[in-house]
DNA sequence: TCGTATGTAACAAAATTAGTTACAACATCG
DNA sequence: CGATGTTGTAACTAATTTTGTTACATACGA
């Protein structure tokens, strides 16, 4: 859905967008939109300004903001590591078997994350464009 | 979890292991562990038999068992690609980005894979032995 | 044939995620 | 300055997924 949002500002380089327009889009909540900003303003992928008619736009150029970086802005690290597991303390094999675990889902995501490194945003736009499918024309 | 189950079986290797037991170890209840045994059954990973004195056991060595087998004998394939998203047919950006999501996410997906592929249950073990916190005494 | 363990269904509970409503803070325009 | 429009945020509800529970038919081995 991040990356969803963040193609539709890189289609509208440099205008502000509302939390409301990209819901549209989105076909969501204004609300979801901005819990969804807020973590990209953390990551200091987006540009978001408060006030009468101000909204967000990309913080850097789509070249530069890989799916990585949108990856780790949204998924809280620790996507599927330890999932909050029982303390299932009576096992000695479970207790020392999540330090190894964790070890080896970080690789993994490392593994994922050094794939997505290589995909900046403005090839998703290309891609896309490349389909055919989709007019310049964005409804709403 | 599988993961975790894979581990006390492969501790155990060659005797066949309950569900109750294995739900013991890894602080859960029976049928969940059934549940991730017909999954594991499925993708040929453990041989389990019904009946009296029975139960589950690796269905080869356990250097011969990838955690990347494991990953996809669990997980339904369609891990984060397609979340059940909406229609919302309105946007034409929302429709033809889905398609060049998924390119993407299973690019990822099999980054990740491939790193899995390169690790083996025996691997699992030796690390967590390596750790040392372990005895060989499996509680229960 | 008896005991034990799986396969499976049906359901309950818990956790996660998505969505809603409401409102204060605040920038911009007139 | 004041009206307007938009974000940030909280509190809550709803929907979905995951996890756990109970129950029981089936099947295998001794």
């Amino acid at each position: 859905m991040a990356v969803h949002v963040l193609a539709v500002l890189a289609y509208k380089e440099g205008d502000r967008v509302t939390s409301r327009f990209l819901a549209g889009s989105v076909n969501t909540n204004p609300v979801i939109i901005r819990r969804l900003l807020l973590a990209l303003q953390r990551a200091e992928l987006v540009d978001t300004r408060k006030g009468a008619r101000s909204g967000s736009r990309l913080a850097r150029a789509p070249g530069r903001i890989t799916l990585a970086q949108v990856f780790r802005a949204v998924e809280h690290a620790d996507t599927f590591a330890t999932p909050a597991r029982k303390p299932n303390a009576d096992c000695p094999v479970g207790n020392c078997i999540i330090a190894t675990l964790e070890e080896i889902f970080t690789s993994a995501q490392k593994a994922m994350e050094r794939d997505l490194a290589g995909k900046t945003l403005s090839d998703v736009i290309e891609h896309i464009r490349a389909s055919g499918l989709c007019s310049k024309t964005k409804g709403r």
